[in-house]
DNA sequence: TCGTTCAGATCGAACGTTCGTTCGATAATA
DNA sequence: TATTATCGAACGAACGTTCGATCTGAACGA
């Protein structure tokens, strides 16, 4: 047999958490969304918390690829467009990864100190990284801290994903495009961290 | 009588909502931690969401406080190192403030249009004419959106408050000093924005 | 090919717990 | 004495989990 009711309920779960979080949906709801009975969340992933685990697990894995990134090498500031596209990617792959992401940056449940801090805290170290060696390199100015830096690139790009939505109801400003938001933000952030 | 219980309620509530959400805390919880019986919070709220509703808006009511900052005019640099400076005072001030915001940006309750939105609204609408303004004297480069700069900005400063307590448990970095992270954020972003 | 078998998949009722709210009683103040 | 503040027990509803029953489909022997 396939477990096909385990699929839906992953499905349902990524997106009712993300929206509400792992207090604001019942296993009641989580299994009707599914279209499975009420027991199937138990019997595949031991409880809500389990489920709620397994939603984490498999939307943070992406997180491993920031790694490549750097490890590629070459010039820093190629290296920042690269990140900024990437999140961007990220964002349209996994439309629920950045709601997860700031729900348990704000409320933290046991399961981020196992599965979203580490990957947050990858992100994070490797852009202060590139930004160190561009420092090293003379290309960026070194009178500002790298991890500062790096914080405020990741702000400045995930405080955007987060607000895109709001934004357009907001102020009738229509989400800009993908690749004008690339380059205002690289311009923004890159011109200044320049040398010179 | 001084209705001491309602300001307990109101503290406690602000607390622990902003540490666990809506959902994340119970009634029982909540008065306990007040001190109070478990039927004071609808005495005086009407209910759990009343209390919530209650912190929400005394946390936010500071919001309408950026309107000030722009109607004394003056540089827009300066206006900018202003709203930065502002954020920074208002997140010691209001130490739960900024989890509420996220709280509310990611998972949003019935109250998050009537209270929430409003307060960003007032807040990006009001970078971004700031911003608009140093284009319009020449002072910014106009190839911009301006509410994009308005989004940057205020990503870089919230999500640095927001992942300051992570940040100092992972990297060992501790959080800079605010007068230097002024100063860096200031540099990243206005010399970002700056035309020329 | 057909019936049997059996482990995995799925169900829904039932259980004990906890939830938020209500309500009648009591305490404190004016 | 009237009013406001406070209490804690009680209520029905909803919660997450458990459990025995049923269904499904592949494997196997005849």
């Amino acid at each position: 047999m396939k477990a096909e009711r385990r699929i839906a309920l992953i499905e349902a779960g990524t997106r009712l958490f993300a929206e509400r979080g792992l207090n604001g949906v019942s296993v009641r709801e989580l299994s009707r969304s599914a279209d499975a009975s009420i027991s199937m969340v138990s019997y595949y992933f031991g409880g809500k918390e389990g489920l709620y685990a397994a939603v984490l697990e498999e939307q943070f894995a992406c997180f491993d690829q920031i790694e490549e990134i750097r490890k590629q090498g070459g010039d820093p500031l190629a290296m920042i467009e690269g990140y900024i596209r990437w999140t961007i990617r990220r964002h349209r792959t996994h439309p629920y990864l950045l709601r997860f992401y700031t729900s348990e940056l704000t409320n933290p449940t046991p399961y981020f100190a196992k599965i979203v801090s580490p990957a947050i805290e990858k992100v994070i170290r490797t852009l202060a990284e590139i930004i160190a060696d561009g420092m090293r390199r003379g290309q960026f100015r070194t009178n500002i801290h790298a991890v500062s830096a790096a914080t405020a690139l990741a702000g400045m790009v995930s405080y955007h994903m987060l607000s895109t939505l709001a934004t357009q109801a907001l102020f009738g400003h229509a989400p800009v495009e993908d690749e004008s938001l690339i380059r205002d933000y690289l311009a923004i952030f890159t011109r200044g961290i320049q040398a010179g």
